[in-house]
DNA sequence: TCTCCTTATCGTCAGTAAGACGATAAACCC
DNA sequence: GGGTTTATCGTCTTACTGACGATAAGGAGA
């Protein structure tokens, strides 16, 4: 490594998805600046000379939501490096996937001029055209959390600390955009080892008869995995 | 962004797997330079200017196995960013897993004094250090690798364009180090649907009975997965 | 209070898939 | 020709899923 290499900006970009009033959303900022001006984007910024990538996105998560500790998880996405994606310079961009429950309203930083929470299906209809390649990014991330609750007890991530197992299955009809068997996914749910704790509470907060609370188990994998319908 | 951005060096390196003698490898070039010159090292380099990311991963391979054209699976796999996970300067590395049939023997680069494919089980046993953070990047390959043999057609990948169903089922056992019911697993690779596609052709390269001659077929996700035996 | 409506939870039954393993087939070696 | 090796097919049992009936336990309103 005699020769100088060549460089780049690096940053992180994040898709933050929520679910809100039944309707799966993701954080997008409008751009106050050029390229791309009054364009929504996804929200993120440069990972700062000593800072590991992880804790960048930990930092422009908070700076975005206006939020510390929010309980989210985090993951790493992907990276996109096209050379052109940014007109101005070089940056390759690592992309990380975030969900949390209802989360708040977000904060408008310094160089975005509004941000708020998107409905994902204005977004993959064609309609709302995002700045850089991050309709695309969005898409992945999209496809990697329904993809993920197959598998994973990510869907907890959408949930409070403590729900109901119909709160729980909302959030697979969210995220699938199906209709699923309340007694079939009652039956999966609760019998797959360590997915979900008893609280020995009950709540009547969704009507109906009084649903038992749950907390999210210890398991990392749901085996068999919970299959999207065909 | 009136500001000037922080900047990085940006590389490309690659967990390349292949299947030697019946050994699951990895290919190694071994640091003619400083730093960690003399350690083992996963191949790699850095993305040029005006150049993706994939594409910058295509040509790091045919570099480093001095081939062109390599049947090759290729795909990203994670992004590294640790500020100091290169001594001299900030590196964020994007590492790529690739996948191939008996691959022949590499070329040394102009930066490399070696490189060999080396069989998997040697480092993964705590001896044998590698240089900046690969031991985790190779990790991580390796675990995306048994993950994805689960449920794609991946293990086509590291076979000749035609193979037997015993040398898939060798596949298997090699990349999960176990042993499976040759019965079974018959079963399940030839039922499943657009896995494979018959030749027509038979073939007694394996000894004892001639056995039918498969190419890959167009499915891209093996549903139910093949799960590993616990 | 009684009825209806809503959601939760339990059970049943049939179809599919997987693990264990017996049996047969078709080559080779001696 | 007998033994060995690998391939391929079949059977049996068990686990899991999808469809769906039945019951439980609240609230809203007549």
């Amino acid at each position: 490594m005699a020769y100088e290499p060549p460089w780049s900006a690096v940053t992180v970009d994040l898709v933050l998805l929520t679910i809100r009033a039944g309707e799966l959303c993701a954080l997008l900022v409008r751009r106050a600046i050029a390229p791309f001006r009054g364009l929504w984007a996804l929200p993120g910024g440069f990972v700062q000379p000593d800072e590991d990538l992880d804790a960048a996105a930990v930092r422009e998560l908070a700076e975005e939501t206006g939020l510390q500790d929010l309980p989210v998880h985090l993951e790493q996405l992907r990276s996109y490096g096209a050379p052109w994606r940014d007109p101005r310079l070089r940056v390759v961009t690592v992309a990380y996937l975030g969900l949390g429950p209802d989360l708040p309203d977000p904060v408008a930083g310094s160089d975005a001029a509004d941000a708020r929470w998107t409905p994902a299906s204005k977004l993959t209809d064609g309609r709302g055209r995002l700045a850089f390649d991050h309709a695309g990014i969005l898409a992945d991330g999209l496809e990697r959390a329904r993809a993920k609750l197959e598998y994973t007890p990510l869907a907890t991530g959408f949930c409070a600390p403590t729900f109901t197992v119909g709160e729980l299955r909302e959030v697979y009809e969210t995220v699938w955009g199906v209709a699923l068997d309340p007694r079939n996914f009652h039956r999966k749910v609760t019998t797959a080892e360590d997915l979900l704790e008893g609280t020995g509470e009950t709540t009547s907060r969704n009507g109906g008869r009084p649903a038992m609370l749950y907390r999210r188990g210890t398991a990392e994998m749901m085996m068999p995995p919970m299959l999207r319908p065909a």
